[in-house]
DNA sequence: TGCTATTTCTAGCGATGCTAATTATTCTAG
DNA sequence: CTAGAATAATTAGCATCGCTAGAAATAGCA
């Protein structure tokens, strides 16, 4: 079965340049331009290949959308392994978060704008997503007190979304986002007696 | 020159059910079913007539956006007066923000997921956004203490967008949206000293 | 009432996501 | 090694999108 084998193999590789394609596509000239007809040009097949990998476009951006989540997790991990104490780990993993935004927009746009596919704190969420949500919770369990640790987790990143997008929608002030990183960070940290 | 003034009136008039149409057909359908030729059929005209009320498509969700604009101001306004002490005054801004975001989730979605066409803190901003923001803010400023005010705005409006747009996405556990609306208003209320 | 100017509509363009039918390729048998 | 069957990929086309040029209808003025 060694010709079936490497013929899932060779499938398993093309997906995968599909998702590269797009995402790089997204990244250079925005989702507006991607297109399946633009998608088949690069990866050079025609259109309807694309639809044997995936159900349609839809499917292909939750693809680049799922690398967004493996990628932010390992980041977030990375960011609060380094930080040394509990305070600056809310603090680096906080960073971390806001410059994967502002370094990938198409490929943030797309985990977090542009399609609806993807549950979060229920069951058929899928592993990527949540991956990232335990990456954030655990970098401020030390610093929940009292507070829900879940809870407070769900508001952190609301703020970090909030300034993202909010921010690229050119809707606050652009020399002020590091006081306002600053700021969110600060008091987020003081735990509710 | 009376009859110039009905013809202005009339257009102004048609404009306007323009605009309405558009934001009827997108609370109930979405959005993506707000097409140019839905929306002609809607107001009994043909396609092209639109074109001469507005430059596109995108002129129309603006619209749509700045009439969003314009209600969510009166909405803070009102409920700030209705609060009784500072503190509370911050409790129930934030709260009459985010029930005008669920109970209009299209106009929202115009007002701040759609479109790019608005800056905010620039001198270009239209006067409908700015007017928001300094409702907001005016909420805010008392329990600013030594914190800067814009800057406080901006993240508690940020923390109500995240909150806002992740719940709407799934992506944050439904049955707890009061919990984290008050631990945003909680922190945030906590001056730094 | 007849001419002009404005308003509105019909028809169509290019581009989109997607798919049915056809052609090309690969694999399996004799 | 070659014919036939199964699979893969392409060409061509559909319905729909935002938008617009040119034709038709309406309104205003003499």
């Amino acid at each position: 079965m060694t010709r079936q084998e490497r013929r899932e193999r060779q499938l398993a590789e093309r997906r995968q340049v599909i998702v590269t394609a797009a995402r790089e596509l997204a990244e250079s000239e925005g989702w507006e331009s991607v297109t399946t007809r633009r998608l088949a040009d690069r990866i050079e097949y025609s259109q309807p290949v694309l639809y044997s990998h995936f159900e349609g476009k839809d499917a292909i951006v939750t693809a680049v959308a799922l690398e967004g989540y493996s990628e932010l997790t390992t980041l977030l991990h990375a960011a609060r392994h380094k930080a040394g104490s509990p305070e600056s780990e809310g603090r680096a993993v906080a960073t971390a978060y806001v410059e994967f935004a502002r370094a990938n927009p198409a490929l943030y746009e797309a985990m977090f704008v542009l399609r609806i596919d993807l549950r979060f704190a229920q069951s058929d969420t899928p592993a990527q997503v949540h991956a990232s949500f335990v990456e954030l919770r655990d970098a401020l369990a030390p610093l929940a007190g009292s507070r829900d640790v879940d809870t407070l987790t769900e508001v952190a990143w609301s703020g970090l979304h909030g300034l993202t997008t909010l921010s690229r929608a050119g809707r606050l002030r652009p020399e002020f986002s590091d006081q306002r990183l600053s700021m969110l960070v600060d008091q987020l940290s003081q735990p509710r007696t």
